[in-house]
DNA sequence: CGCTTGTTTGATTTGAATCAAACACGGTGG
DNA sequence: CCACCGTGTTTGATTCAAATCAAACAAGCG
């Protein structure tokens, strides 16, 4: 069940940076659980305010805010390798929930142990700063999409960016990813109607930018697409994973 | 004009964390350089690779993304207090411009020797990394907005997390503080028309909500228009400065 | 087999964009 | 001192993209 951080299969991917053993070691005792959680389940609780930092191993998540009545915004999709609750972390409260989007699995770094991370080794917090970072622009480019692009834009902007984030991390095929969202995450991550998000998808299918048979997306012209969106690649170094 | 960290007048206000006179002195050899920017000028030019890291002593600016086409998205607004520049610091290329809003003094730290920092004082690079996730929230809360809320929500959510913000500064005397921005900021920032926003700004005046004599917001029920936008509030133990 | 979850379709309404001008104002330069 | 800008705000008329309403449909499942 529990991985060890130096057999860890994720880290040797090119899309990361590697790490010296030392900083493995570091991260292999900083590691205090590998939990699974289900499709559908809370990683962490909107208002939350004792949420440990994950992050993600395996499968898909989300985080997302709540508002009143019932809107929900989705902020950004996790995939493998990203980090999960720095904000709560840091800030005391979770402003967000985080929920599974598919079965998941984590490594739980205890977040009392994050100010220590700073203290014994000055690498890995700034990579961790790095890392939140990079999630920011993620959200940035989100908030540009949404407020700026009309609804077929959007749409493609939105599946060339997931496209070329499952790309850096090896999960591209053929043109062809593992696509677990339905179309109500996608209407609540642009801020459009779930009616609309549908037509919208139908029109961008027919228009032959990319189609969805059973639980995979197959893109089939990328550059189509992204040059479609008005969506200009943001292609990073490698990063760092912790 | 340099102003020294030991006399920073900001860092004494109640909205700030205070820092040891040790963690002060560290600042203060740190800063290069104490700037002005005028109004309308690029700190950071988009796509720019060497981005210096500032801390926002005086004035205003905002964060934002162009897209080819010529349409705006502004991210975020910079209020004192505010780091500038983190994301391309580390991330090596902006992919966002920073511009002033008002006339702008700013702290200059070398982004080269922001890894020293880490290795140097953890506290400091604690913090620098709290504020990361601090401006991620401020980031998070404009998405939900722009993505789930209607045109009048948006607006009054806007005013009513500005008015938080700079009443957490002090800013804020009789519920009234200064309000450098014109009606296109606000629609670039609402992803909303020039004239729509016109019109529902309009609404909300005519609402009693607020109104804006001569370059300053009075906003005379806050709690109602944070009620009417759905708006929680989002507050934060006082937070460190650089 | 009926239930739930997710997708699709068509009809209608509406909020917001667009188009087109005025208007208000603080320079500034002849 | 006034005509002339440029920048920003305001107003009204018109169009359109997206929301809403209302069902049907498909597929997996206990």
């Amino acid at each position: 069940m529990r991985v060890r951080c130096h057999e860890c299969p994720l880290r040797t991917r090119p899309a990361f940076k590697p790490k010296t053993a030392q900083e493995i070691d570091y991260l292999e005792r900083l590691k205090r659980d590998h939990i699974r959680v289900p499709a559908g389940a809370d990683i962490i609780r909107p208002e939350q305010d004792d949420a440990e930092l994950y992050t993600l191993f395996a499968g898909w998540a989300f985080r997302y805010i709540q508002i009143s009545d019932g809107r929900r915004q989705i902020l950004n999709f996790l995939l493998p390798g990203d980090l999960i609750g720095l904000q709560p972390s840091l800030l005391d409260a979770a402003q967000h929930g985080v929920e599974a989007l598919t079965p998941v699995e984590l490594c739980v770094i205890p977040r009392a142990r994050m100010f220590h991370v700073f203290a014994d080794l000055p690498r890995l917090a700034y990579d961790v700063t790095w890392l939140a970072a990079r999630e920011q622009t993620l959200v940035d480019d989100s908030l540009t999409t949404v407020g700026q692009r009309s609804a077929a834009e959007r749409i493609a902007a939105f599946i060339i960016g997931l496209y070329r984030r499952a790309d850096a991390l090896g999960l591209v095929a053929s043109n062809s990813f593992l696509f677990p969202l339905n179309q109500t995450h996608i209407s609540d991550a642009l801020g459009l109607s779930l009616v609309h998000t549908n037509k919208t998808i139908a029109r961008l299918k027919r228009l032959g930018f990319f189609s969805i048979p059973n639980g995979a997306i197959v893109v089939h012209d990328p550059a189509g697409l992204a040059n479609f969106a008005h969506h200009h690649e943001t292609d990073f170094a490698p990063r760092p994973i912790v």
